[in-house]
RNA sequence: CGCGGAGUGGAGCAGUUCGGUAGCUCGUCGGGCUCAUAACCCGAAGGUCGUAGGUUCAAAUCCUGCCUCCGCAA
C-alpha cells in the first residue's frame, strides 16, 4: 500500500519499521522539526527521521499544516492511507480527507480511556492492571475517532512506564500491520463511548517529587510510572536523590512517612509510606552520579534507620 | 562557547584546602568457629590514584591540554 507516515518519538519507530518490513511503499515520512537536545544543546533529529533516512525515505518536517500549506505536497505524494503514530500535532481536515483509506492512528491505550499525550505513563501511574493499544480512524477531535482494532496486555506489578512503553510500541506495530492488511476487505468501525472517555496530560517535572504521605502502592506507582522520565525524586538531608525500581514489601512500620526503617548494604533500603506500608527502594541516583543499586549507595553513604527522606 | 558535579584495587566512598610512596565499608580467595547463617574470628591477594605533559628533591594532592560519565537547564 502507498503510505505517508507521520510520527516522531521512539514509540513511532517500531511501527514504521514494521510497515517497511511488510513491504509497503512509504512515500514519505512527516516528523517534527529537529530540536536542540542534550548537554550541548545539539540539534537532534527525531528517532523516526533517523530511521527514515536510513531507508532513503523522503522526510518532511513542516512547522505547521495550517492554511493548507502542505496540501499540494500531500496531493503529489498521493497516499492511499496516512498512518499517524505519536506525531505531535493535530491534523486539519484537508489532511484527514485526502487519502482513500483515511488517516489511521496508533494510540497507546485502550480507547476511549487515556486519550491524550502520555497514556502509557499514566496507566502505570494510576496502577492499571490492563493496558493496550488501539488503531482508529482519525477525526477532527483529539483521539476521538472510530476504533478499528484493539489489543490488550497485562501490566506487570513492577513494570516501569519505559518497559510498558517498549512493549506497547511493539504491539502497536503488530496492530497497525494487521489493520492495514485487513483494510481493503473492510474492518468494522466502532464509535468510541464518549461517556467513558478520559484524557491525560503530558508529564510534568513538578510531579516528580515523592509525597511519602501517599500509600506505599501509590509511591510505587509513581516511581515506576516516572521511569525513565522525569524520574521520582526525593531528598536526603537536602541532597536530591532520584529513585528507581521499588518493590512492595507487605511489611508495615509505625513511623512518620518518609522514615527509613532499614538501610543496609546487604538487605537494602526500606522506607515507610503514609499508610504505614514499607517500600523497598532498589536503585537510586545522586546528583552528578550514575544510577546505582541501593546497596552500593549505602556502602559509601551509610544511612541510619530513622533518617527521614523528603524533608 | 548555557550552568555544574565526578573519574582512587571487583563495588560504593574518604584522602586533594595546608604536596612526602594509599585508607574506609563491602566483595573475592584461604583458614577457623557454629546445627546453621547475608553472623562472628584470623589471614591473603588485588591499585601505573581516567589520560598526556608541566612545576618540584618529592604529586592522588599544584598547573595545562585531552578523554569518559553524570546532574541542572532545554
Amino acid at each position: 500500500m502507498r503510505i505517508v507516515y507521520m510520527g516522531t518519538p521512539d514509540f513511532a519507530v517500531a511501527s514504521l519499521e514494521r510497515l517497511i518490513a511488510d513491504g509497503h511503499n512509504i512515500a514519505a515520512v512527516f516528523t517534527q522539526p529537529d530540536k536542540p537536545q542534550g548537554r550541548k544543546m545539539k540539534l537532534t533529529p527525531p528517532p523516526v527521521k533517523q530511521l527514515a533516512m536510513q531507508h532513503g525515505i523522503p522526510v518532511y518536517q513542516p512547522d505547521t499544516f495550517k492554511n493548507e500549506s502542505q496540501l499540494a505536497l500531500l496531493q503529489e505524494l498521493d497516499p492511499e492511507v496516512i498512518v499517524v503514530v505519536a506525531y505531535g500535532k493535530l491534523l486539519p481536515g484537508y489532511v484527514l480527507d485526502l487519502p482513500k483509506y483515511g488517516c489511521i492512528n496508533v494510540h497507546g491505550s485502550l480507547l476511549p480511556k487515556y486519550r491524550g499525550a502520555a497514556p502509557v505513563q499514566w496507566m502505570v501511574l494510576n496502577g492499571e492492571k490492563t493496558a493496550g493499544v488501539t488503531t482508529m480512524y482519525m477525526d477532527r477531535g483529539l483521539d476521538t475517532g472510530d476504533i478499528l482494532l484493539m489489543r490488550e496486555t497485562e501490566v506487570g506489578e513492577n513494570e516501569t512506564a519505559g518497559e510498558l512503553f517498549d512493549r506497547l510500541a511493539a504491539m502497536g506495530a503488530d496492530l497497525i500491520s494487521e489493520t492495514l492488511a485487513r483494510l481493503p476487505e473492510g474492518i468494522a468501525r466502532t464509535p468510541q463511548d464518549e461517556s467513558a472517555s478520559t484524557y491525560v496530560s503530558v508529564l510534568d517535572k513538578s510531579m516528580a517529587v515523592v509525597d511519602w504521605t501517599k500509600s506505599a502502592q501509590e509511591v510505587h506507582n509513581l516511581i515506576r510510572g516516572l521511569d525513565p522520565w522525569p524520574v521520582a525524586l526525593t531528598t536526603r538531608e537536602g541532597g536530591r536523590l532520584k529513585l528507581f525500581q521499588s518493590r512492595l514489601t507487605g511489611r508495615t512500620a509505625q513511623a512518620a512517612p518518609g522514615t527509613v526503617v532499614e538501610a543496609d548494604p546487604k538487605s537494602g533500603l526500606f522506607v515507610t509510606c503514609g499508610d504505614g506500608g514499607v517500600l523497598q527502594i532498589l536503585e537510586v541516583q545522586m546528583v552528578g552520579k550514575k544510577r546505582m543499586p541501593a546497596g552500593d549507595y549505602l556502602r559509601g553513604h551509610a544511612m541510619q534507620p530513622g533518617t527521614v527522606l523528603g524533608n
